[in-house]
Order: C-alpha cells, then structure tokens, then sequence
DNA sequence: ATGAAAGCGCTAACAT
DNA sequence: ATGTTAGCGCTTTCAT
C-alpha cells in the first residue's frame, strides 16, 4: 500500500493556493511575499518561505505572464543554422546580452528555407515573446509590420529586411571586400579567383560589389571566369579552387566569400603545396594552419549579435524612436605574411 | 486628426473575443475553427478565418498552454557557452528533433559556472519546459528530483549527473583516448605529453584515464611530468606544448583533450616545424589544415544531441520506463599519415 | 497591512 | 453543430 501511493505519482505542482493554505495566509500575501512586496508582516513572510520551499512551489511564469499582460522575459532568434560558427558566435553574444536582462533566448534555425523562417516567427510570435532578432532568409517581412504596430521589437543582423523599415546592424562588407582586394592588388596580384555562396544571399552580394570595385579601380576590370558562386560547404571550395588552378591562366589569388570556404579553399593549395594567396570574410580560431599568404578581412564576431540585442532591448524598454541602421567596421588581419 | 490616430499606437492585440464579434459566431466556435475541430459548419469556419485574416489575430500560447495544463511546446537546453562549436553542434541537432515535435528550443549558457547553471534551470522550470537537456557543470542535481517526480524529464549529455538517476548519454572517452594512445604506442612513441583542461570536468578525468590505462598496459607507465591540465584555450595549449619541448627529454606526441587544444597544439608545432604526432579528441573543420601526424579520435557529434532529444521526447511522451545510459562509440580518423 | 473578487485568453465540461 | 459556464494560476483592482 504505501509503496503503491509513494510510487511514480505525477505530483500536482503545488499553486500559490495551496502555499497559503500551508502557510495560514491568504492567496494574496503569498503573491506578496513571492514579488518580494515589502508590505507584509515579518511573520507572514517567513512562514510563506517555510511553505514555499517545504512545498517545493515554483511560480508559474505562464500564469504570470498572461494575466500581468505584458513581458514573457524571452526573446527570439531565427538564424540559418546553429552549427554554423558564425551564427552560433550570434547567438552566443545574444544570450548573454539577454541574460543581463533576466530574459531566455530561444533560437530557431531557418535552415534558409523561407517558409521555416515564416513558421518560426509565428511560433514566436504566438509564444508572445518580447522581441525578435532575424537573420532574414531573403522573403518578404512585411507581415511582421502589424506585430511591429503592436509593440513587437524586431531587429534584423546581417541582412536587410525586405519590404519593411526596421532596426538593422550590418558588417561593412563592400568596404571590408573593397580592402581585402585592394591589398591583394597592391601585393601584384592580377588574376584573383571570387569564391562566394549564393548570391540571393545579401551579404555575398555586397561582398562581390566591393571585390567588383576595387578590380574596376585599379583598372583590372572583372573576370566573370574567375567567378564561382553556389559554394556552399569547404567541399565545394576546394573542387572550385582545383578546377581554376588546373584551367588556363590560373589565379594567383583566391577572394573567399566566407570562412568555411576559406577553409575549404586552403585546403586544396595545402594538398598541391600551392602558393596562392588568399583573402577572407571571416576569422576562424584555426586560421594560423594556413601555410599561405592569408589575409582575414576580420571583425569582432561576437559584436554583431552584441550590438543588435542591446538595440532590441532598448525597444523592449519603450524606445520608439526611428529605425537604427548600425554598420560595424571590419579590418584587415595580416594572419601569414611570407607565403 | 486623422494622422494622430493612426499614428504609433500600440494596437491591441485581437483576442479570440474579438474574432468572434467581428464573424458573428461564439467564442467557442472560433475556438473549434482555430483548432480545426471538424464539427463546424463550412460557413462559419469561413466566416471565422475571414475575420482572423483581417485582425491579424494570431492565438495567445501562453493562454493555451496556462488552461489546456500541459505542454508549453518548449523544452530547456542548458549548456556551457554556444560559441564553442562542441555545444553548437549539440544545440543544432536538439533544435532538429525539437522541430520534428514542434517545439521550441531555449538555450541557456551556464558559463562552467554551477551558480548560474542553477538559477537557469530555475527559470527554465518557471516557463514550465516540456523537458531539459542538461551538460552538468558539475554540482548536485538532487534539487530536480522533484520536479523530475512532478513529470519534467531530464536528460544529461556528455557528463552523468551528481547525485540523481537519469537519462544519460555520453561519449566512450575512456575507451577513445585509450585506442588514440595506443594507437601512438604502436607507432613507437613513448613520450606523450597530456593535455588536459581542467579535471574537474568528467570527461578529461575519463579521458585521462583511458590514455594511463593505455601507458600502463603497454609498460610505459605513467610520467606526471608530462601531463598539463587547466588547459582551456589554444593559447594556453600552444604554451604548453612550447613549455614542453623546451624542458629537458620533450614528447614526441601529444594526446589532447579537447579540439581548442589540438589547434592550440598544432599552431606551436606548425610555428616550430616541429615533427611531434598530435592525438586529439573531437573532429574539426579545420583539421585537413595540420601538416603533423594527426589522428582524431573522432564521433558522429550531432548524435549526442540527437539521440539525447530523442529520449527526451520519448519521455515527453510519456515513457516511464527506468533511466536509460547511452555510450556513443568513438573511431580513430588518421588525417594525416606521412608527417 | 491584508484580503476578496475579478479577470488575463484560452480550453474543458457540460448543456442545448 | 453550437453556445454557456467555469476555471487554469496568477496579478490587479479595490475594499477593509
């Protein structure tokens, strides 16, 4: 018998109600004691912790939030994917920001996949989190215009939203492509092969702009032969780089339009012991491998989601004022000079 | 006038009061439409998503999940810090079951710091997760009994729990770091330096286990002199190895811990054109880059988080059966054979 | 300083 | 097939 009633029981979470009745007080003074109101009796306070904590009660934030209206104290992030390094390096740097707040993330990977993106905003949004930073995957946002009206916060990083005027915090990437190129062109090189993914994504195209321009500057022009793009993965990179090293007039130099392909990239001239030099987005920790010239155009890549989750909590707070357009600076990081 | 009233005015958010109104049918019957509840006349259930479109009413969960008791659809996953690529990898595949279930995931960093662990599982509890995913940063767990008997299951990866039974996946660390060193013995190696980060962490004590065993058995033995623990970042791996092999009768091979380790390791060799073999668990991007003998001992590293989810959901769903212990096996990858 | 009553937005139970 | 009533666990009036 008293091993059947002490068995795997679902024990009812014990309520507020049931803590003031163990405490002798009313359902009320208990919401006191628990919000920490300094109103009531040093008696009444302690014999409600007796409770509390012989009860095992937890507050249910749930209930709070729906009748408090307001705050969930969460915040969403929907990303490309977690296991990518750069968005976990987001991620990392939101949370933290968030925790400063007394508030949980909670990421969603878009996959890149535009309906994912749309479905996870909904789930979000009907978990009434407090605000939302994106990375969009490229569809249009304007339906997230009338949550924005209703006091839903929402930045974006990294890309632009489109069809919808917001928040946004951006690297300089025609600048940091512009720079990286332009040394690449003052070390001679006049043949430098364009690694990038996608370009439906925002960032590679603005890289590939500031690469285009340094070429049409220097008057080297630009090479559409010495374009790769759909380069997803460090695989991809390396078949691209052997195919140009083993085309005619082969490039002297590799542009990669983000760290992975950098790997990827540096890879392959490890394999043939290639002397080519390369130019990168991106820093990654096992950038100093790399036995070739190697320039990292770099930024502090914990700064992006820093940056964008400050802003969001401002909005949080009750800052209504105009859109922000933040765009951080990126640098040149000399990572190999003798190749 | 006009302009002021349309101005920003946070819009209060339609309720499913205000469907109703605006469809002319009941608030339960909005309910029903909602919830794709098949016993509603076609007219109404037009009429009812008619008026949600234009709205914009978009269900509270928060309420939903406060009446209907149960499931928030969210689950917890508490780790040390997602910027390092070992956590993001166990993040992504969590969020990937996660998604097959519909369900959020929160991710929360307790930074090694037990502390802070605590205080975010608590409010993990608060949100009433469907279920936690915990790496422990090493206290007691006894306080989530409790709350484990109220129905919230629990499941460890990488580290077991302190003083509580539950679901457990780890990796072999034992029997990986043994075959890694045994592998460096039958290579003729005989003086492999350790290193470690801290040992207070469970997986680098087992680790460290596995590679004495391994010396011990082959007649080596074991030498403190070298090993080095409290190694936690490359930095401190590359001045390690540096210290190493300046002091007197240096290592021939290295056994480290963790990937930040190896890379730590392989940056001083590479900066010396030192020819010592590198052993090292977990597999990285990057690692086709280290011109050494480099064997990784390596494993699938989206299947902790994978299979460790799984189990969650499977208690989610209400298996009760006894707590289960996961050991994911290890393989030697030989990256580069010829040094 | 404390408590009683109402209600957040929704779903469950029970009519009809 | 639809509506009415009650109530999840908490906070917010408003009394006392």
């Amino acid at each position: 018998m008293g091993r059947l009633t002490t068995a795997v029981e679902a024990t009812r979470r014990p309520t507020m109600n049931d803590v003031a009745k163990a405490a002798g007080v009313s359902l009320k003074t208990v919401s006191r004691v628990i919000n920490a109101d300094p109103t009531v009796q040093r008696e009444y306070v302690e014999s409600v912790h007796a409770a509390v904590s012989i009860l095992g009660f937890r507050r249910n934030e749930i209930a709070r939030t729906l009748r408090s209206g307001q705050t969930s104290s969460t915040i969403g992030l929907v990303i490309e994917d977690l296991a990518n390094p750069f968005y976990s390096a987001i991620a990392s740097a939101v949370e933290r920001v968030a925790a400063e707040h007394r508030t949980l993330l909670i990421t969603a990977s878009s996959e890149e996949n535009p309906d994912r993106e749309r479905e996870v905003l909904q789930e979000l949004l009907q978990r009434r989190v407090d605000g939302l930073l994106i990375v969009p995957a490229g569809v249009d946002h304007g339906f997230l215009r009338a949550e924005m009206a209703r006091g839903v916060p929402v930045v974006f990083l990294d890309r632009p939203p489109t069809g919808l005027d917001a928040d946004t915090v951006l690297l300089d990437n025609v600048g940091g492509a512009r720079s990286g190129v332009e040394y690449m062109l003052a070390r001679g090189h006049r043949r430098i092969g364009m690694l990038l993914d996608s370009l439906t994504i925002f960032t590679m195209r603005e890289r590939l702009a500031g690469a285009r321009a340094a070429l049409m500057q220097c008057g080297v022009g630009f090479d559409d032969a010495l374009l790769r793009d759909d380069v997803h993965d460090p695989g991809q990179a390396s078949s691209a780089v052997a195919a140009m090293l083993d085309g005619h007039a082969p490039p002297t130099a590799f542009f990669c339009g983000n760290n992975r392909i950098a790997i990827g990239a540096a890879l392959e001239l490890a394999r043939r012991d290639h002397p080519a030099a390369l130019v990168a987005f991106d820093d990654f920790e096992a950038s100093g491998l790399v036995h070739n010239l190697l320039t990292i155009i770099g930024y502090d890549n914990q700064e992006l989601g820093r940056r964008a989750a400050e802003v969001l909590f401002r909005r949080v707070a009750g800052d209504r004022s105009s859109p922000e357009r933040i765009m951080l600076s990126t640098d040149l990081r000399h990572v190999r000079v003798t190749s």
